[in-house]
DNA sequence: ATTGAGTGAGTGAGTAATTACATATATTTA
DNA sequence: TAAATATATGTAATTACTCACTCACTCAAT
């Protein structure tokens, strides 16, 4: 991977993250990473193909951020670090997970498959604590961690340590 | 308003809501309208001025939900209204629903300041019902209905009749 | 005669993508 | 080692096409 290669994909990052992919014209993702357009064309075949590439290189942050729940034993634990999740991401790679985000609602991208093994984790863990409907406890708090995700990236004014620490009382984790 | 306004903000509702702001183009509008594309911008100035116009005639929709709300003064019933918010949508209000959501994202454009009287209701209503942090209370019942409104909206495999139920026995209202 | 709804071809500015061409870096050959 | 060849990396100009928007025009109802 050069150089110019790795400036394409962090224009093209940042671009798509705030202002959108179909707003984001591939000459702007040129000028913005100092580089010819058709090498964008070169190397990624096409628009999309540069949007897969942001896409599959990022897929690893969340599954680092899903392993380290899924793999523990204490259900406590599991809610718990659940609830911390939204604090746990890095200010880095906020315009990656903006950019998850938006293309939900913008191609109908989800990754709901990928959130399966925490749901499961989720319910496994409940069941253990002895919730008595685990199924939706796991539903309804993978909801509300999306949603306090959405808020933290959206800029919102909700105050994310005094909602987790809130949660993680109402929980008793 | 004539039937081709109409007509035409029907078929932009459509379009917009489904594929999105950016990624429709105004001709194709005017072909789903039956209009000439012309006409659009005699009637809403430019594309934006469209967009307006859909949003403005929609605004009602939200403030006819939130008003039923707001005015309750029974505590639970504030909960409980609020919890069962998105199973009162109307089906054929749906684009609407589906367009407010995608342009959170897509334009930034949020409805946060409509939702306060909301949040404002709900944090009375709790504090009626001594919970210990009414303010976050309300703030995280807002996240829950907001997610499960997305969630339906996506067509997520989420069953809605379930999570709102689950949802009254936990706020046991 | 005037007005306002409605038309559709036309406009320049972009759009994604391709092209022909240039340079740098290996790899092979003499 | 040095020259010759091949391959990867890059660019600028150009392609065919779409975009939001305009404009001169028609037509029906006052």
């Amino acid at each position: 991977m050069t150089e110019k290669q790795e400036n394409i994909l962090r224009a093209a990052l940042e671009l798509f993250a705030n202002e959108g992919f179909n707003a984001t014209s591939t000459s702007k993702v040129a000028k913005h990473a100092g580089v010819s357009e058709g090498l964008i064309f070169r190397h990624f075949g096409n628009k999309e193909g540069l949007l897969q590439a942001i896409l599959t290189e990022g897929e690893n942050k969340l599954k680092d951020l899903l392993v380290d729940i899924v793999m523990e034993s204490e259900p406590k634990e599991v809610v718990r670090k659940t609830i911390l999740m939204p604090t746990r991401v890095d200010a880095s790679d906020y315009n990656f997970w903006k950019l998850q985000y938006k293309l939900k609602w913008e191609l109908e991208v989800s990754n709901d498959k990928k959130m399966e093994p925490l749901i499961m984790a989720l319910t496994n863990a409940f069941q253990k604590l002895e919730y008595s409907d685990p199924v939706m406890e796991a539903e309804l708090l993978t909801i509300i961690v999306d949603g306090i995700g959405a808020s933290v990236l959206k800029g919102s004014k909700l105050e994310i340590g005094q909602m987790t620490s809130f949660l993680m009382k109402k929980y008793k984790v």
